[in-house]
RNA sequence: GGCGCCAUCGUUCAGCGGAUAGGACAACGGGUUUUCAUCCCGUAAACCGGGGUUCGAUUCCCCGUGGCGCUACCA
């Protein structure tokens, strides 16, 4: 086992994000594995990734998903410093490969009087509960076998068996949560928790105990959802005679309707979030901040700004509320605080998703039309439906722009008045400046506010009436393209 | 039902006994502009209710109400 303690008498900080993989990682799973990580970062301790696969029900076991676990982290730029990858110093980091510990534990509980083997059904339990729910009693195990005498023991020995905790009957468990201060419920309300299933794996309470130790975790901070068992933990390791870790439960997750979040508000997944082109700095950033807060009136922080910051007293009561639309906000700006190329990099792989891209032409137009669509675009993904009309020869016209700028016969005229002038340019010479000075001279001859030439051209152009600024569009558009499509809509109009 | 946690603008995060209760998102209004977006300026908007404690409560305590969580041989 390692040694928590540092040399000069301090405690070195550990703490553990232990997935489960009974589905993919969402949104309050990567959150509480930001909040372990950014206290071990501030700390300068350690961070453990453990594997708790405890769970083998057919129905929700799904070991697909262990892999994602670790490239979602790395996605944001978090590496463990053990892990059931890279190992450690108190590994396996995987339950199911730490099977024996659990097994010893119980029996030394057993032996000890504070865990006992109950030979009762599933059965007999499922109608226990049915009975006391219609009588609307608490429900819980009735501690039938806790009293069996010896000779009753040694019958039932070739049954199968559970291993409960012999919760105390009296008395009250007390312990100090950070974040919630301190926390005491009356040990009656108890229940004689499973501690190893009659399959002999253990239960997540057991588990989570025994590693917690044997790993040196000092902290535990993990969702609130843990709060109303975490007597039952304390119970434990007092049965062990062991130290228990500090309590750091941070505030659930809900969605803005208040409610617990879940498919009903929509992507939850967190890797959908990643495909969906959001930046690790702003999932990091956003994340960061349900549940947590620094104190201070600010919103955008980066990594290392929210270590520096990040303290345990921080973490707020209440629960936090996810809301999508601030995400959205919020990575809308750092798409904006990120470089040109970086964007542009980034983007490409949307582009060619959406089969815009499809010569190596085509990047070269990527790489000087992405940077004009930018300011406007919130998540990567966006990118495709803001470009979309740069590749190809002619771009989808939308209807409703052709009936208000291309309708009238004077637009004809218009774009026949300015065709020439653009021809005149040089092809190496088609630059935002010579462009514009071409249009605005031939918005003077013709005598018209410029509006009304350049809504007609941009929508010749285009398709559409909104997107970059228009001179920027064609010089990025290139000059054969740009006389390709006016020549084809003069030919339409007459 | 039992046990536990929580409670500030429409939403969210601050505020940890004395302030005109602050920031952000969204909304709305205005400016810049060839459109949209960006950017800039501005407006509106909150302490769940009732008791205490105190010279003084948004802040501390109790009750109520409401929300959420747990109540599995799931984590």
């Amino acid at each position: 086992m390692v040694q928590p303690i540092e040399r000069d008498g301090s405690m070195t900080v550990r703490v553990r994000y232990p997935p489960s993989p009974t589905g993919a990682q969402h949104i309050g799973n990567v959150r509480t594995a930001i909040l372990n990580w950014l206290f071990a970062k501030k700390m300068g301790g350690r961070f453990i990734l453990r594997l708790e696969d405890t769970d083998r029900d057919p129905s929700r076991y799904r070991p697909d998903v262990i892999p994602d676990i670790l490239s979602n982290l790395r996605f944001l730029g978090i590496e463990p410093d053990e892990d059931w990858e890279k190992g450690g110093p108190v590994g396996p980091y995987i339950q199911s490969e730490r099977l024996p510990l659990y097994q010893k534990a119980a029996e030394e509980l057993i032996e000890s009087g504070k865990a006992y083997r109950c030979y009762c059904t599933p059965e007999r339990i499922a109608a226990l509960r049915a009975g006391q729910q219609q009588r609307g009693e608490p429900t819980g195990y009735d501690r039938r076998c806790r009293y069996l005498t010896s000779p009753e023991m040694d019958k039932l020995s070739a049954q199968p068996f559970v291993v409960r905790l012999a919760v105390p009957l009296e008395g009250q468990t007390l312990y100090h949560d950070e974040v919630h201060g301190d926390i005491s419920v009356e040990n009656n309300a108890l229940d004689d928790q499973v501690l190893l299933k009659s399959n002999g794996w253990p239960t997540y309470h057991l588990a989570n105990v025994v590693d917690d130790h044997s790993m040196s975790i000092t902290h535990v901070i993990r969702g609130e959802d843990w709060l109303p068992s975490t007597p039952k933990h304390v119970l434990l390791y007092q049965a062990f005679g062991w130290e228990t870790p500090k309590w750091v439960h941070a505030p659930l997750i809900l969605g803005t309707d208040h409610k617990k979040l879940s498919k009903r508000h929509g992507d939850t997944e967190f890797a959908e979030y990643i495909r969906r082109g959001y930046l690790p700095e702003a999932l990091m950033n956003f994340l960061a901040l349900l549940g947590w807060s620094p104190g201070e009136d600010q919103e955008l922080y980066s990594v290392g700004d929210l270590i520096d910051r990040f303290s345990l007293e921080g973490i707020t009561p209440h629960p936090a509320i996810f809301d999508a639309n601030k995400l959205l906000w919020m990575n809308g700006e750092y798409i904006r605080k990120s470089s040109p190329t970086r964007i542009v990099d980034l983007s490409i792989p949307y582009l060619q998703e959406a089969s815009l891209i499809k010569t190596e032409e085509d990047i070269e137009l990527a790489e000087r039309v992405v940077p004009l669509v930018t300011d406007r675009m919130k998540t990567l993904e966006e990118v495709a439906p803001l470009t979309d009309f740069f590749f190809g020869d002619m771009p989808k016209y939308d209807s409703k722009a052709v009936e208000k700028w291309l309708k009238s016969s004077d637009d004809g005229v218009t774009l026949a008045k300015i065709l020439p002038r653009l021809e005149g340019i040089a092809a190496d010479q088609f630059t935002v400046n010579l462009i514009e000075a071409a249009v605005r001279s031939g918005i003077e001859e013709l005598g018209v506010p410029s509006p009304q030439v350049i809504h007609p051209l941009r929508v010749a152009l285009t398709g559409r009436t909104v997107g970059p600024g228009l001179f920027e569009t064609m010089a990025a558009m290139g000059k054969e393209k740009v006389l390709y499509r006016l020549k084809a809509i003069i030919a339409k109009e007459h």
